[in-house]
DNA sequence: GCGTTCACG
DNA sequence: ACGTACGTGAACGCC
């Protein structure tokens, strides 16, 4: 490397001293914490102190570029003072546990930027960085200290200089000798007297009582030392010579005390704190995690001149330059069936026609070749039909919409490998939002906005994602979930979406004409009852209406400045008062018209289906989601809302629908994870899980159980699997917190597995921050660390939870992939339409019925093999209403 | 864009 | 002393 390089010259000169700056971490990093407003991660992490801190020490790296530099910290001990003294800084507020754990994250960052830290048990930061100054003044080198208090003052000599910051922003004092004597009229070993005779209420150090920074300097200006003015002590006058003479030895160990240490048993070369260039990618590691992308732009400006891993942008430079851009016919001549590689396609994905496909791009990164082709009407299908026979194994970031619209042009086998965004939803499920310059930054240290990227490096870098992602997802024993699960998935979930569901506009159509009848009526009534018109559907208005206007009691403690009016609320008063009735029914019509009405008669297709999308990656838990429109929440629990499962109906009327749902998947998780004998017992027997509870919780005999004791008991197993308290039951039962509490415990006394397991949920989170489903699915709960109460609280609740909504979510998507294959092995016409986390609905043809109801039902008890046995429900209809 | 409300499991 | 049950998506009001 040095051979190759141009020859420099640097002419000294003169005598250049080298410059050392030395820096109190701990006082620098507390300014930076209390200077800021609260900064936090994505993810939990408190980083507004580390971000003050890092903008100090680059501002002090481009001022002083120093040729030495090391931060030095205090360390958890007790120190040597403390040994004559035990008192020394007693009685300081504790550190907020944010800040503590900025502590290892600045050393992190400190490692990254390459700067020595210097620590030692028993001794202070001060302490150390008294040492080094005194052995640099030795040596002949500047030395310049940086602190956020003026303890270190008395460091200041000809050779050594201290900055003083203000407040934790890039804003400091400098003190020289000469500064001193200017502002204290001190010099700065005296700066130890005046401690020492006066005390530092901060340390807890005594000094002499009554004797403060005025008296204080007066004394030093009459005798200079404490020495001295101990040795005089009996020519000082009145009260404050009688203190002096009562406390001198309390003068003397506050001196003491006070005395920064400068001969240290710290080892250092001055090599180890030679101040180089960073460590590129493990910094932007870091700040990647600490989400300081301002930082990792800044390092990218100094990249022009120079300073940026070069050898990591090089070899991506190089590998892409090894690239060959052929035309499609010769790329797929080239690389083989079967072979892997990068996809990436434009379409209009917009599920109400057939899609579009615009371009197609491709990367084999064995082959180091790349095309690109725009596709026509005419000849998309066979350009299509020539990449479904070469069968290849496709990699890209967000697969679905290119297997969906690929499926719905040519029916055919494809093959998606590996999804980026989704291997990254399985290493970190707590993002919704996967962005392709995120993970660029994460796994390639490359920070280029996506748009920037030409196609070609695109596919290169989602190549390179993805090599990091697989060895990360084996590391994290992901990989068997990722491969065997997920990645089928997508296949699955686009079948799903491109078969959609037929709507019966004319159905949805007269629903609506009926419930815009019942709402002007309940328009009416309630402005009369009013006394005026308002907006009922907002929150605000309604609020005054009621509470303030008519004068209803608000029936809980007025926490906030606005009213609630939810309907839990509302339900309190609905039997005392007409118009809240009236509200609550006008709510429940004007959700079914706006939501279930008007936004699904806006999403039919031009052949009357719907096509929903499944978000694979946005629950936290591991279930899926559907949007545009979200068919998981169609209405069921009320009668009246039901009336709009009428407008889903089969294709045509040859065609049945099949739904299976599984019988309390959760609470046989929850029973076969625990042990829980009682529970197990239950459900081997078949027994109804809510009446056993009861049975057991109330001990009441089985057949004996009350109508309202099951649906305590069924609150009470809801409870159980939420993580609950005595006060959410409680609200949920409108029952005494008490009551609520005696549930819970007695719960507890008769299923003492269900009690054990939970712990070692929450014991198991707080250890590591992260919980695992039964089959390895992965969340990370870093709230765990919070030091509000309130989210330690709510992390306990995800540990106990999603183990179990997990687990579920994994066995029906393992269900969903054999559903979907067995019915494709089988030829059968009928297709797995929709998944509502614990039922599957199947639509084909009325003569498949049987074979798809046994289809569902050996999919889906076989997904998993449970220390308790998974049954499921199974019905048949013309309609999703008929389907109970 | 955020909070509230309510639909589902 | 405090605030309290898990996971979603859509529509609406309000700033």
């Amino acid at each position: 490397m040095l051979d190759g390089m141009p020859g420099i010259f640097v002419i000294k000169i003169g005598v250049e001293m080298k410059q050392l700056i030395l820096i109190d971490g701990n006082s620098l990093l507390f300014r930076s914490y209390f200077a800021m407003r609260p900064m936090v991660t994505s993810s939990g992490i408190h980083t507004q102190g580390i971000f003050a801190f890092i903008n100090i020490l680059n501002k002090i790296i481009n001022d002083y570029s120093p040729d030495y530099m090391a931060v030095a910290f205090d360390m958890k001990e007790k120190t040597f003072r403390h040994d004559r003294y035990s008192e020394y800084k007693a009685g300081r507020m504790a550190t907020p546990i944010e800040l503590l754990a900025e502590i290892p994250l600045t050393h992190k960052v400190l490692e990254a930027m390459n700067i020595a830290v210097l620590e030692m048990p028993k001794y202070e930061a001060d302490d150390l960085i008294g040492t080094a100054a005194r052995r640099a003044s030795a040596e002949g080198i500047r030395t310049l200290v940086i602190s956020g208090d003026k303890d270190e003052l008395q460091l200041v000599d000809e050779n050594v200089n201290v900055l003083i910051n203000k407040k934790g922003m890039s804003d400091f004092d400098l003190y020289d000798v000469a500064a001193m004597k200017d502002r204290y009229g001190l010099t700065p070993t005296q700066f130890i007297d005046l401690k020492g005779l006066m005390g530092d209420k901060s340390d807890n150090i005594p000094g002499i009582p009554g004797v403060g920074e005025k008296k204080g300097l007066a004394l030093l200006e009459k005798y200079g030392s404490v020495e001295n003015v101990l040795a005089h002590a009996d020519e000082i006058p009145g009260k404050l010579g009688e203190n002096v003479r009562e406390n001198i030895e309390q003068a003397e160990l506050s001196k003491w005390l006070a005395t920064i240490n400068t001969d240290s048993p710290i080892e250092f070369t001055w090599d180890e704190l030679k101040f180089t260039e960073p460590d590129y990618k493990a910094l932007i590691d870091v700040y990647t995690e600490l989400e300081f992308s301002s930082f990792i732009k800044k390092l990218n400006v100094s990249a022009d001149d120079n300073s940026l891993d070069e050898s990591m942008a090089n070899s991506f430079a190089e590998e892409l330059k090894e690239i060959r851009t052929v035309d499609f016919s010769e790329f797929l001549n080239t690389v083989g069936t079967g072979e892997e590689l990068i996809i990436s396609i434009e379409t209009d994905n917009n599920h109400l026609d057939v899609p579009e496909v615009k371009e197609i791009c491709l990367y084999s990164d064995e082959r180091k070749l790349f095309c690109c082709k725009a596709l026509t009407a005419l000849d998309s299908e066979i350009s299509i039909k020539q990449l479904a026979d070469r069968n290849y194994r496709l990699t890209g970031a967000d697969l679905k919409p290119v297997v969906y619209s690929f499926m719905s042009i040519l029916e055919s086998e494809w093959n998606p490998a590996f999804d980026i965004y989704i291997a990254e939803y399985l290493l970190d499920a707590n993002r919704n939002k996967y962005q392709l310059d995120k993970m660029l930054l994460r796994y390639c240290s490359v920070s280029i906005a996506s748009e920037e990227l030409s196609k070609e490096e695109e596919l290169f870098y989602i190549s390179e994602i993805r090599k990091e992602q697989d060895k990360a997802l084996a590391d994290k024993g992901l990989a068997e979930l990722f491969y065997n699960c997920e990645m089928p998935l997508v296949v699955t979930l686009a079948a799903m979406e491109k078969t959609g569901i037929s709507l019966d506009a004319e159905v949805l159509t007269s629903i609506g004409n009926e419930i815009d009848g019942r709402i002007s009526e309940l328009e009416t009534e309630i402005y009369e009852e009013a006394g005026r018109k308002f907006n009922i559907n907002s929150p605000k208005q309604l609020g005054i209406v009621l509470f303030d206007e008519l004068g209803i009691p608000y029936p809980k403690a007025k926490s906030a400045s606005s009213y609630s009016t939810a309907a839990d609320i509302l339900d309190k008063l609905k039997a005392d008062y007409d118009i809240v009735n009236k509200v609550l029914e006008y709510r429940k019509c004007s959700k079914l018209k706006s939501t279930y009405i008007d936004g699904l008669l806006a999403l039919n297709g031009s052949d009357r289906r719907i096509r929903p999308h499944f978000q694979q990656t946005v629950a936290a838990t591991g279930r899926l989601s559907c949007t545009e429109p979200n068919l998981q929440n169609i209405p069921i629990r009320d009668e009246y809302g039901r009336e709009i499962r009428k407008a889903f109906v089969t294709a045509s009327s040859d065609n049945v629908f099949t739904g299976s749902d599984y019988s309390q998947i959760e609470l046989r998780i929850l029973a076969a994870l625990s042990g829980d004998e009682i529970l197990i017992d239950a459900f081997c027997q078949g027994k109804d899980i809510h009446r056993a509870t009861a049975s057991s919780v109330f001990d009441v005999p089985f057949d004996q159980v009350t109508p309202a004791e099951r649906s305590k008991a069924k609150a009470v197993n809801f409870g159980v699997v939420y993580g609950m308290s005595g006060f959410g039951l409680s609200e949920n039962l409108s029952i005494s917190r008490a009551e609520g509490q005696k549930y819970i415990n007695d719960y507890f006394e008769k299923h003492t597995a269900v009690k054990e397991y939970l712990d070692r949920q929450v014991a198991e989170g707080e250890e590591n921050q992260e919980i695992r489903t039964y089959f390895g699915r992965l969340r990370k709960i870093p709230e765990f660390t919070s030091r509000k109460y309130m989210e330690r609280e709510a992390a306990k609740r995800l540990a106990m939870n999603t183990p179990i909504q997990g687990t579920a979510a994994d066995i029906i998507k393992f269900a969903m992939n054999s559903v979907y294959r067995e019915l494709k092995d089988r030829k059968l016409e009928s297709r797995l339409i929709l998944q509502i986390h614990d039922e599957l609905i199947v639509e084909g043809p009325a003569a498949e019925g049987d074979e798809v109801r046994k289809i569902l039902d050996e999919c889906m008890k076989n997904a998993a093999q449970l220390s308790v046995e998974l049954t499921c429900d199974i019905h048949s209809g013309k309609t999703l209403y008929e389907l109970k």
